[in-house]
DNA sequence: TTGACAACAGAACAATCGTTCGGTAACTTA
DNA sequence: TAAGTTACCGAACGATTGTTCTGTTGTCAA
């Protein structure tokens, strides 16, 4: 007798609408909700796939025994840039990887602010008007970060570096002038991250 | 006899405290398991808070009657770039906005793929070696579009534009050539936005 | 045509859920 | 200093939860 190694057979439709409740309202019901979620009127049945979803990573547990998202539960494909003609979708490779786009950036959520960037003044470090900076707050940096320093009552991001005067701001941009504050800089803080949006 | 206007009180660390479970868990956790977070031993003072933090919309509840995450849950603090100094903090004003960075930038989940940056051939456009692209994809785009194509089984990030003999793909780096496919040109999806993190 | 298995349904049940209500201690305000 | 008000605790309770166990139905291979 063979062993029977196969996985059990899960309804990929059953993890979309899950997502798409997800999505909407950002929480994972419970049984009796995904049961007429997914159209079954067993709850024995939704226990069953609901275990089939957990071996394959898609949800999991709390340590309070609450149902929650898995690791692969927001993986969103991460591309393959080398990939085989051919095929029909050849770009979405078995590659899995990514997370939320929202862990890629931000570490500590209360100390992350986003900061709309004006101008061209750091158009040389790839930084646009209208994008989306993600900054950390803190009240120092080291030199050779990007930082967000009030200057004037304004937001000003900058490369941070030294002079024998003390601390000055940097843009990346020819036309714009090193900033040598009078009396102490104070920065906002750490570019961690940027996110533009072009459609 | 004045109308009690005031809002009731509610402390700003109990939210932070949700905020970071949520962010581990992505699931709001019942009011026995609040109540530990928070410090509490009466679930009946944590229904108190919960109504609270409904009413300023940072709490909501499904159609299913079950907490969710509100409106104002996932808002991250769009910062202000004029702002008034001598404020303790001046930077964070109270023009709230945003959502999540994910929502902000994707639209459809099951058509949102990243790809990631290879080389520089479009730094010009701000895009460089290592950025994460969100690419909605899709089998033609709009001369002008910056459009992920598969050319030679790669990935090519390239402005889409029109010559005489047919679709071709401009770089925007002045080391790049144009390139000018013979035959059909494949466009696996159109760039939505892009990623990037810096630290 | 039989037997095995997968995909469900349904009932029963203890555990847990959130609500309600009554109470107390500290702090305001008049 | 008396009367509110606010911030909490604790018990009780019916509703809902997820689990378990026992069917039923359909399919497919032997």
């Amino acid at each position: 007798m063979a062993l029977n190694t196969q996985k059990p057979q899960l309804d990929p439709q059953y993890l979309e609408k899950l997502q798409d409740y997800y999505a909407e309202h950002k929480v994972i019901p419970s049984y009796s909700v995904l049961a007429t979620l997914w159209g079954i009127s067993a709850k024995s049945w939704v226990s069953e796939c609901v275990k089939r979803f957990e071996e394959a990573r898609y949800l999991d547990w709390t340590p309070d025994k609450q149902l929650k998202p898995g690791a692969r539960f927001f993986e969103r494909r991460l591309a393959d840039s080398t990939v085989q003609a051919g095929l029909p979708n050849p770009a979405i490779s078995e590659g899995y990887d990514l997370i939320t786009i929202d862990d890629y950036l931000v570490r500590q959520p209360s100390r992350t602010s986003l900061v709309r960037v004006k101008g061209d003044s750091m158009v040389d470090a790839g930084i646009h008007e209208g994008d989306l900076l993600v900054v950390e707050q803190q009240p120092n940096a080291n030199v050779g970060e990007i930082v967000v320093a009030i200057v004037d009552n304004e937001f000003t991001v900058k490369y941070l570096d030294r002079e024998k005067g003390g601390f000055v701001l940097k843009p990346a941009n020819k036309a714009y002038p090193v900033i040598r504050p009078r009396g102490r800089l104070e920065i906002f803080g750490v570019m961690a991250g940027l996110v533009r949006r072009t459609r």
